[in-house]
DNA sequence: GAATCTTGTTCCATAAAACGGAATAACAAT
DNA sequence: ATTGTTATTCCGTTTTATGGAACAAGATTC
């Protein structure tokens, strides 16, 4: 895959050197020939990877933007929040996964098991239920009004277990609730048998980039453990959440 | 040049997934074979343009962030600049010069004279003395300590015109003056005839990533006004300061 | 303003690299 | 153990990239 290497090659000189540079002066210092390199540096500007200014002189197109933006949000997150949860969950002993929000939908991207990492899942792609799930309902409480309404608009509420809550009215109402403790709760509302407590992770203009969860039996997580339990949650996505942010800022 | 183009359909659909994803769907996603699909995202990874999970999911790599961040350094401090020098530019009616601070070098990248924007100069690529012009000694005024410690000693100053002033400790002591005014001057010190006023952008972490600065034939540049014109380029370097380290937070 | 240098662009026969259908191997799920 | 699914490798064929050299377009000098 010759040309492709050599295309990063490109990419990567024109980085370092920060300003644009003229095709002459990139041929010699990638070592390739005029010719080839301006056929690759063609092939860069059809797809808006460099951009040429009126005196013929390439720089590095907006293309980055987008495609750094991305990492940033998947690899990135998980990068970021690995320690925080790796600590929760040497305190608590508990399953606790991580979510990411793409595309007004969520998946699992992590999870730590009784404190051993299990890692990227492999299920990705299917999406998740946010009205019924820890995490889920943790980011739909910090959604913006319009957000929110629109969600409720085009979702099928469904009976996952006997106990699920599909009654869109008394949903805002709990999420209402947990917006304003900082977590949300869950009672086999997604699966029988299992009780959770999430919490929302937050980017810079305080939208919800993804969550995290505790997951435990129900029959051994007690009502009066739910908020000690929450407020882990919460104060654990709050760090995660400065850190994304901060670590976002260039 | 078709590699190169179904590279980047590869790394749209990655992006626009959000998520890692399989080789099937990849395949599926783009409408490529599943062997060509595999052979791209082979090189992709070898030059870590992808990450490859232990489920052999892919997802963006971390070279993108290296990219972004120069694209925004350069094509995106002029974007943003621009507005700023313009309306600058209308109420003084004088030459405006932008320059980029990259790899410990000064490049003017954009100039407007007399209200009428110049552009991107052909000229990039040459450097630009820090010791003896305006946009120069803005940087070095707020440069840390060690690093201009270090600029002192690597570089010869030479007598670019009659009146340079080439005594490093006086230099030093000027540079402070301008640290506390916001503003640095010059009058004829790189170019006979040609005085001076400018002031640096910063970025998110209090570093110059470029300067502006305004310049005027020394005739008609009479010391009475050196303050008001200062005061000008340091609002108006302010100014961009504050939009180029926003933007630059996502 | 003509001549000269420099830099960018196009050509094209040749060599090399990508192509992709199909076979195989590695995993999961049943 | 079996089946279904997904990833990987193979390899003859075709397409595509290659790059030296000629050409064109600017820029610079005289």
């Amino acid at each position: 895959m010759k040309v492709l290497n050599r295309a990063v090659v490109i990419l990567n000189v024109l980085s370092d050197k920060g300003i644009p540079m003229g095709i002459t002066e990139i041929s010699e210092e990638t070592v390739l020939p005029k010719a080839t390199t301006h056929r690759i540096l063609g092939a860069l500007q059809e797809n808006y990877l460099v951009l040429q200014d009126r005196h013929q002189q390439y720089s590095l197109g907006p293309a980055f933007l987008r495609w750094a933006y991305s990492y940033n949000r998947s690899r990135g997150l998980i990068d970021i929040a690995r320690p925080f949860l790796q600590e929760l969950s040497e305190k608590i002993s508990e399953t606790i996964h991580l979510v990411i929000y793409e595309n007004r939908k969520a998946y699992y991207i992590y999870k730590i098991e009784s404190s051993h990492p299990v890692g990227m899942l492999s299920r990705t792609g299917t999406e998740l239920p946010l009205y019924s799930t820890g995490v889920g309902r943790a980011i739909l409480s910090v959604l913006p009004q319009e957000d929110l309404d629109e969600y409720l608009e085009r979702t099928d509420l469904l009976k996952r277990t006997p106990d699920t809550l599909i009654d869109r009215e008394r949903l805002r109402g709990i999420l209402k609730e947990f917006k304003d403790k900082g977590y949300s709760e869950e009672n086999q509302q997604n699966e029988v048998g299992i009780r959770c407590v999430g919490a929302a992770i937050l980017d810079s203009n305080h939208l919800p980039t993804g969550a995290i969860s505790i997951s435990i039996p129900a029959y051994r997580f007690q009502d009066k453990k739910v908020d000690e339990y929450g407020m882990l949650a919460k104060n654990t996505a709050e760090l995660i959440s400065r850190t994304f942010g901060w670590s976002n800022q260039d």
